[in-house]
DNA sequence: CTGGCGAAGATTGTCGGCAATACTAGCGAC
DNA sequence: GTCGCTAGTATTGCCGACAATCTTCGCCAG
């Protein structure tokens, strides 16, 4: 009855790559593939993708305005640097309209989207016997998209998809510190708990103590990586500096 | 001591007005220069702002990831209208920062921020005694942007001054509620009292409250409205199929 | 009179070139 | 050796023109 995937939603479309300059930058930059504060020179970009100069500077446009790259007038752009204090500012947004989406969901659910969350946590269950924590990431993610489509909130959505690309440079720590995917899968099968039980309430209370959890991991991974190279801030600044 | 002026936070800069296709365009739509669904011909816009058409595309790219306008492929770009549906669910995520941001401003507050907050207060009574409904409004969105500028959180305010942008066009409506203009200083001083006494929790829920009763005060407006002149729906359907 | 069909008009998308600006390297003076 | 100036280079911003696409209008058959 049920699809093999457990979610059918609008996940990357993989089938047709689109050769959108916009997109294949946009993965490049998130997928890590350019340094933060690396130049994007306009001709060279153009060489890469095959496209004109115009269409660069189109796809140059959206994501400066997306906040994935900054524009300074004839010095060109560059991959945006966030910082740990910008991460933290998009965490607690990020934590606000989750909330909001989860309260939404809880009231909305239907009994296959009950199906497919209980089908995500069984996985999750899985791959956390199993080990495999890339596969927990993903299926972390996948869980939280589907509470999304539960909701019927477009507008919180799309700033939910453009505050995760910004910010997915932090998101492979937090997932490291001991004991935090037991804990993880604990508050997410209470957040699916709530919303099996069509109660908005607890669903936000279930929904905040979880991201108030990984806002404390968040904090966690950035101090240990500042212990780990306590130089990062100076080299930071530096590579700000570089042209 | 204090200025003539309570707030020296960042208004609009009306002395040197930019020659900026882009500002200018976006000033254009969200004063109402042009009406929701009227189309934005490239080389109309190019002669009216005395810009080529390479600046007001880009301008257009903006607008577009802004929300203002929608652009489709060969087929130009339009004035977006929002619909009552969408204006509530930028309600609903204005409602769930500013929660965030009243939070942050309770806990950061210092006291001449305090002072700048009983001014505005204090002049939202006069304007009230006064009758001056236009200036009431005004004076709201001061003291919300005050109370924004408090806190720290630069990626939700810029979230809030584009969904601000997109709604514009519902903002009028709310306040001709009988009775809601009083009920929604007496909200205000609620929330200022809690960042007074520099509880988060206090102030959260204050802002909450008000927001609810601005929700539902927009459902009031929307309702009346749709009463007043039933036939709005057909034209709405009307001017999205006219070209 | 109505509905399909094709050509003309209007508009957008893209490309190349050119001017304006910022960065760099080299040179000379102190 | 260091600082300031200047010429040269690299890159962005802008403009015109052309191709691609959509829309509209006129025509004609039924």
């Amino acid at each position: 009855m049920n699809n093999l995937a457990p979610t059918s939603d609008s996940e990357t479309p993989r089938v047709r790559t689109i050769s959108d300059p916009c997109d294949r930058l946009r993965e490049a930059i998130v997928s890590g593939e350019f340094q933060p504060n690396e130049r994007l020179v306009e001709a060279d970009l153009s060489v890469r993708f095959g496209a004109g100069r115009t269409a660069i500077r189109a796809a140059l446009a959206v994501l400066d305005q997306e906040g994935l790259i900054v524009r300074e007038p004839h010095r060109g752009a560059r991959v945006r640097l966030i910082s740990a204090r910008e991460a933290f500012e998009i965490e607690q947004v990020r934590n606000a309209l989750e909330r909001l989406l989860a309260r939404s969901a809880a009231s909305r659910a239907t009994s296959g989207d009950v199906a497919d969350l209980q089908v995500i946590v069984a996985t999750m269950h899985e791959r956390l016997r199993e080990a495999d924590t890339l596969g927990y990431m993903q299926l972390n993610a996948q869980l939280h998209r589907r509470i999304w489509s539960i909701s019927d909130n477009q507008v919180a959505i799309k700033m939910l998809v453009t505050l995760k690309s910004q910010s997915i440079r932090f998101q492979y720590g937090t997932i490291l510190r001991p004991g935090r995917p037991e804990q993880s899968l604990r508050e997410h099968e209470a957040i699916v708990a709530a919303i099996i039980a069509h109660d908005p309430d607890v669903c936000d209370a279930a929904m905040a103590e979880h991201l108030g959890h990984v806002l404390e991991t968040l904090q966690w991974a950035i101090d240990s990586q500042e212990r780990a190279r306590p130089w990062s801030a100076l080299r930071e600044s530096t590579l700000r500096a570089q042209r």
